[in-house]
RNA sequence: GGCGGCAUAGCCAAGUGGUAAGGCAGAGCUCUGCAAAAGCUCCAUUCCCCGGUUCAAAUCCGGGUGCCGCCUCCA
């Protein structure tokens, strides 16, 4: 089986990917607080697992992939007192949203999506327990944890004690033992969303909650623990401190962080921030280019986006689908008979797949991915350019771009889209009526159907097998 | 101030010790009634700068410079 590389983040290196149980993958991947509407940095790691996902299970893993939806926390209860609707209504409403703009971005949704506000009691015995612990301690109706009472704090973010002590920039809480000591368990104020606890009315600080869903769902040391890199501190490490003082194992076995999406030249646009919003992007691009933008570049690198970057990358995916579709009508009309030119070509592309497959397998890197998968196009373009025309090449290209682009990325673009069966018989009617004005060199009338289409959205090229339409 | 990361052609972007993938843009050619698509060729002696290690470094080490993230809610 081939070995499958993964950048840890608490190692600071790749490192060969071992499951916890042999061919099962288990995933916690750190959600959205829902107070607002979904964006395109949302998309990224959503598409990123996505991707991960289908990748370990065409590997022959089963995938478990846990996200939370963290719907107790204080922007959503600031937009609930702001608009007078209950908080939890809000949170609703957005995790809603989340869903179908994952769900228009064609992302396979996770098997659990465990929510805050269902998951109390589990909160507030994983507290407890590191109240008896004596790794955290109650102070007015609050609960802390005591960061000095875990030895290893700081090791994912590689940070010391005694700096983020003085890296304080914010006023200490006075009830706190510790400047570095953070809140387990809030004591409520008056209006707020509160759930009775031992400590009185109250709610979960920020970090509990995943530590308390993941090892209900997850269990001890799972596999992948990922999040959005600024996460590294303070939430994974204050969940690393939770969760480790409390069950005496590790979290996860590999931290694996994605790199932010950054906007550049914003001032160009007042409402950037819709220009942005995945809602508004997907009634203006394909969902496929959206994600071919997106694994362009490797997941732990920083991505930017401005205006004009999706026409930017259109091009490379344009090409990237024209050759699948290409493929699509040459095998429709190729030919059995085999020669070496065929077992050459067919050699280079297999060896193009395992190529792929190999930068899958090291660190997920989709980029190099991508530049092998226009090694296959060009491959099997410049077949077709020397005449080749056999069915077992086209069809091994076909495979791979359908293997890879398609299933695995899912960047690929149903040609029928935005057409029916009969938009397409009238097409081809037009097009066999303008074969035959060019036969009788016709070229004016032929070229102003051609131009007249173009207009409609529909491009006409005159391949030497016959004319080809797209939308 | 502390911690982490990044710096590769006009643009995007791979590459963590063996002599610079890929895409876009650009130039030339082929094919074509034309156009488009496609193919071929060309396009970084060089990887921010300065030292060092090594037979060999974009890749490792040290020092600069610049940028980003985190230390406060954040995917």
């Amino acid at each position: 089986m081939t070995k499958i590389q993964v950048y840890n983040t608490m190692t600071q290196r790749k490192e060969e990917f071992i499951p916890r149980e042999p061919g099962k993958v288990s995933i916690y991947v750190c959600g959205v607080t829902p107070y607002s509407e979904t964006h395109l940095g949302h998309a990224r790691p959503s598409v990123v697992w996505d991707v991960i996902k289908r990748f370990f299970r065409m590997m022959g893993y089963e995938t478990l992939h846990v996200q939370n939806f963290t719907d107790v926390d204080d922007k959503i209860i600031a937009r609930s007192l702001d608009e007078g609707v209950p908080a939890l209504e809000i949170s609703k409403k957005y995790i809603a949203e989340y869903l179908s703009d994952m769900d228009a971005l064609g992302v396979e949704r996770a098997d659990i999506y465990p929510k805050v506000s269902e998951h109390m009691p589990e909160i507030i015995e994983l507290v407890d327990k590191l109240v008896q612990k004596e790794h955290a301690y109650p102070a007015g109706g609050d609960v802390f944890f005591h960061v000095a009472s875990f030895p290893e704090y700081g090791k994912l973010s590689k940070q010391r004690l005694e700096e983020l002590r003085q890296g304080t920039r914010f006023e200490v809480d006075p009830a706190k033992r510790d400047p570095a000591d953070f809140a387990l368990w809030k004591e409520a104020k008056p209006g707020e969303p509160a759930w009775k606890s031992p400590w009185g009315e109250g709610r979960p600080g920020w970090h509990i909650e995943c530590s308390a869903m993941s090892l209900k769902y997850l269990g001890e040391a799972f596999d992948f623990h990922g999040g959005g890199d600024e996460l590294i501190f303070p939430h994974h490490e204050n969940e690393i401190a939770q969760s480790e003082a409390a069950t005496g194992c590790d979290l996860a076995r590999y931290w694996v962080h994605h790199g932010m999406l950054n906007l550049k030249d914003m001032k160009m646009s007042k409402s950037i921030g819709n220009v942005i919003a995945v809602k508004e992007l997907v009634k203006r691009y394909p969902k496929e280019l959206l994600r071919f933008y997106l694994l362009s570049t490797h997941y732990r690198s920083a991505l930017e986006f401005y205006d004009g970057k999706l026409e930017e990358v259109s091009k490379g995916w344009t090409r990237l689908n024209d050759a699948f579709l290409a493929l699509q009508d040459d095998l429709a009309r190729s030919t059995e008979e085999r020669t070496s030119f065929d077992q050459e070509t067919l050699e280079k592309l297999t060896s193009l797949e395992a190529e792929v497959v190999a930068a899958l397998a090291d660190d997920f890197n989709t980029a190099m991915a991508f530049g092998v998968l226009f090694e296959v196009v060009r491959e099997i373009n410049g077949y077709k350019h020397r005449q080749g025309n056999t069915t077992e090449v086209l069809q091994k290209a076909h495979d791979i771009l359908q293997t890879f682009a398609g299933n695995i990325f899912g960047v690929l673009q149903d040609k029928k889209a935005g057409s029916d069966g009969l938009a397409e018989s009238l097409l081809d009617l037009l097009l066999g009526l303008r074969e035959e004005l060019r036969k009788q060199k016709n070229f004016a009338l032929s070229d102003q159907i051609r131009d007249q289409l173009a207009s409609l959205g529909v491009t006409i090229e005159d391949t030497p097998q016959g004319p080809r339409w797209k939308v």
